[in-house]
DNA sequence: ATGACCAATTGA
DNA sequence: CAATTGGTCATG
């Protein structure tokens, strides 16, 4: 399978690396001048330049190197093939771009020193993709090709794939699921009709989304093309595969994922490469999959923080999709419950269409929801009710609800990093120069922007005028046993944390779970309660509201609709917009707002973020060296908060990709928020690529830069 | 990253 | 004046 390149290199082992490649290289041209007839021998008669990528961490090298394919590996050293060259003295692995007759270079080629095998892993859509993902975040095309094409495995590829047989899934009956949606059964026909349309997609609560979703890609597939869905985690990813093996049949998609393990997720993605199958569902590591004549991207809760890449160059599913929508022409649903602010900018755009029931319809699938304040504890006497501490209107919800079927407990998860917040109206305290959120850093100092540092002596609240300030303090937990003793003739079941449940049934029972953990009940839950929302909405985060409402949709979507006595009871302030918003259950006009608010404080998807974190001295040398596109701002630097626990379960780093944060995490760090208008975007991002380079050349450490990044503490 | 090279700086 | 250090440059 592999050859070495051996017979010259083993004369000249004793020569400095650079000088036997130079030497070899040398020798090759100067036989193929003397005798033209040999050349062949040595070096491929067709095509004896291969464009290597080189995987080397620096920015500035971040370009194909050519070199001479030897005669013997002609056959394995193809495009997208593996293979391993001698560059500045050592071995490194490289991805082969291209074969071509000739070299731009001027000086001489050194050989390939071995094709490690002739499978074409990175296709030329993946490698242009992978081009315009590092420039939109800054960072290099191999740090992206890590994330995109996983580790070899060697017993694996020399297993053949079977190719899959066409599928002849029922049009009108995938027509018929999405009638509830205007425009639903047009999309699904001119996805059949080999059509690109790019919706903003808003799945009516209670819904079957998965079987939607296969629906649009078993429609694409039958175009003759393929089809990616990407989901957060490994529970929505069962219910599309399921969905997938009920629309296409057996054994014509893939699900591709980072937990399968090497050998298993190797094979998928072989599959997918081999172009043996071409409908594919996965998490956010299956969006750079090599889809054969992909004709659908689809993202499922684009909002959920799963999405956002924890390694370099941070890129976020969406975006990944998107780009590949754009680059490969084909037809994206963005979709979820909620609808994400870069959503409603695709729609402002007119990137994609809204595809969304009538009102009618909404209110009819979505259940009843109240608002009931936290101190109404009328009921303390009953003993039941006061070890479950729940107001009154939230006790006798879960009470009726259990006589009709399971009741879910949406309970919010601990160590949240909270804001400062009117004390007034509970509205968070922001920035009035960069709409940052505001701390208390020490006794007897004014409170201090976590952005830009700066003190604001004389603040007051720009709702309500009030000037006090207060920490929301974090509330009463109760654990899932304290509030099934409330209730003690049904059964409890946890869900959050290590033991997450992906269903329940349908009979009557206490389902207490943390936002993102909650399971889906067997004919929907006959009653939701939201405990303690203002607890996520004391976040610090950029997208704390955003993100509350999210969590609170898709818990209550997992109720009963109205129309069948389904109902949710939230706990909180009725006049907090958020929760007005879930009251009324508009996650669009929502998302309309905050859309605005984003513009008028210069944030992300309206602005373009990136932060650079590193240590305080190196800071200020990078950013007097960075140019800076016009209208770009400065915040900070400052010292990075306190890290928040990070959400999901704690996996250990996967093996052989993982490369260590160029930051070290234990030093203290400070952190600078650099900002420009949107269309500065990409300037932004070529003149920190150039800062990389030249720290890199320099021997300077680098610096963490992210993009827009999910969160911003 | 790694190594090569040149220039400036340091030490006896 | 030699040895050492630091910045710059190229890597095919």
């Amino acid at each position: 399978m592999t050859d070495e390149h051996g017979d010259e290199v083993g004369q000249l082992a004793l020569m400095p690396g650079l000088e036997r490649a130079r030497a070899t290289a040398r020798e090759t041209r100067q036989r193929a001048e003397r005798e033209p007839e040999k050349r062949a021998a040595d070096v491929a008669s067709e095509r004896p330049v291969a464009r290597v990528l080189v995987d080397v961490p620096l920015a500035h090298l971040d370009r194909p190197f050519d070199y001479l394919v030897p005669a013997k590996l002609d056959d394995q050293v193809v495009p997208g093939s593996r293979v391993k060259v001698r560059f500045a003295g050592q071995d490194v692995d490289g991805f082969v771009l291209e074969r071509v007759e000739q070299s731009e270079h001027e000086g001489s080629l050194a050989p390939l020193r071995r094709a490690v095998s002739a499978e074409p892993v990175l296709t030329p859509a993946v490698a242009r993709l992978s081009e315009v993902v590092a420039a939109r975040y800054a960072g290099t095309r191999s740090d992206v090709l890590r994330l995109a094409v996983p580790g070899r495995h060697a017993r694996t590829e020399a297993r053949e794939t079977d190719l899959s047989e066409p599928a002849h899934p029922d049009l009108g009956a995938v027509r018929g699921l999405w009638t509830a949606y205007d425009g639903g059964p047009a999309l699904v026909k001119a996805l059949a009709a080999g059509q690109r349309p790019r919706a903003v997609w808003s799945a009516l609560p209670g819904d079957a989304w998965p079987v939607l979703l296969a629906g649009a890609a078993a429609a694409t597939h039958s175009s003759g093309r393929g089809a990616l869905i990407c989901v957060p985690d490994g529970k929505d990813v069962a219910r599309v595969d399921a969905a997938l093996t009920a629309a296409l049949g057996k054994g014509r998609h893939v699900v591709l994922t980072a937990d399968l393990g090497p050998a298993a997720r190797y094979r998928a993605f072989l599959a997918v490469s081999r172009g043996a199958v071409k409908v594919v569902v996965g998490t956010r590591a299956a969006a750079f999959a090599p889809v054969h004549d992909l004709g659908l991207v689809a993202i499922w809760d684009d909002g959920d923080d799963l999405f956002a890449e924890p390694r370099a160059p941070y890129p976020h599913t969406r975006e990944v999709l998107l780009t590949r929508a754009e680059e490969e022409h084909t037809a994206a649903l963005v979709a979820g419950f909620a609808r994400t602010v870069e959503a409603e900018y695709l729609l402002r755009t007119g990137w994609a269409r809204p595809l969304a029931a009538a009102r009618s319809v909404v209110r009819e699938a979505a259940p009843r929801v109240d608002v009931t304040g936290a101190t109404d504890r009328e009921l303390e006497r009953d003993p039941h009710a006061r070890r479950a501490r729940l107001p009154r209107l939230a006790y006798e919800a879960v009470r009726d609800g259990l006589e009709h079927g399971p009741v879910l407990l949406q309970t919010p998860r601990q160590g949240y990093v909270t804001a400062l917040a009117c004390d007034t109206c509970r509205t968070p305290a922001r920035c009035t120069v960069c709409s940052g959120p505001l701390q208390l850093t020490a006794a007897h100092r004014p409170p201090s922007c976590r952005w830009c540092g700066r003190e604001h002596v004389d603040w007051s609240c720009a709702v309500c005028g009030a000037r006090g300030l207060r920490a929301p303090v974090v509330g009463e937990r109760r654990t899932a046993e304290e509030l099934g003793r409330a209730f003690p003739s049904v059964p409890v079941r946890a869900s959050g944390g290590e033991r997450v449940l992906a269903t329940v049934p349908g009979e009557p029972a206490v389902v207490v779970a943390t936002p993102g953990a909650e399971p889906v009940a067997e004919g929907g839950y006959a009653c939701v309660v939201l405990l303690d929302t203002w607890l996520m909405l004391a976040r610090t985060d950029l997208r704390t509201e955003e993100e509350a409402l999210r969590r609170w949709l898709a818990a209550a979507a997992l109720a009963r609709g109205a129309g069948k006595g389904g109902r949710v009871v939230a706990v909180g302030d009725p006049a907090q917009p958020t929760l007005q918003a879930l009251v009324r259950w508009d996650a669009a006009g929502f998302a309309g707002r905050q859309l605005e608010q984003r513009q008028s404080a210069h944030l992300p998807p309206a602005s373009r973020l990136a932060t650079l974190t590193g240590p305080a001295e190196q800071l200020t040398g990078a950013v007097d060296s960075l140019r800076l596109p016009p209208g770009a701002e400065v915040l900070g630097p400052v010292p990075v908060p306190p890290r928040g626990p990070a959400r999901g379960q704690a996996r250990g780093p996967g093996p052989g990709s993982a490369r260590a944060s160029p930051v070290d995490d234990r030093e203290p760090v400070e952190r600078l928020v650099v900002r420009v208008p949107r269309s500065r975007g990409a300037a932004l991002a070529r003149a920190l690529v150039e800062m990389q380079g030249v720290r890199a050349a320099r021997k300077l450490p680098p610096l963490r830069v992210q993009i827009d990044p999910i969160a911003l503490e």
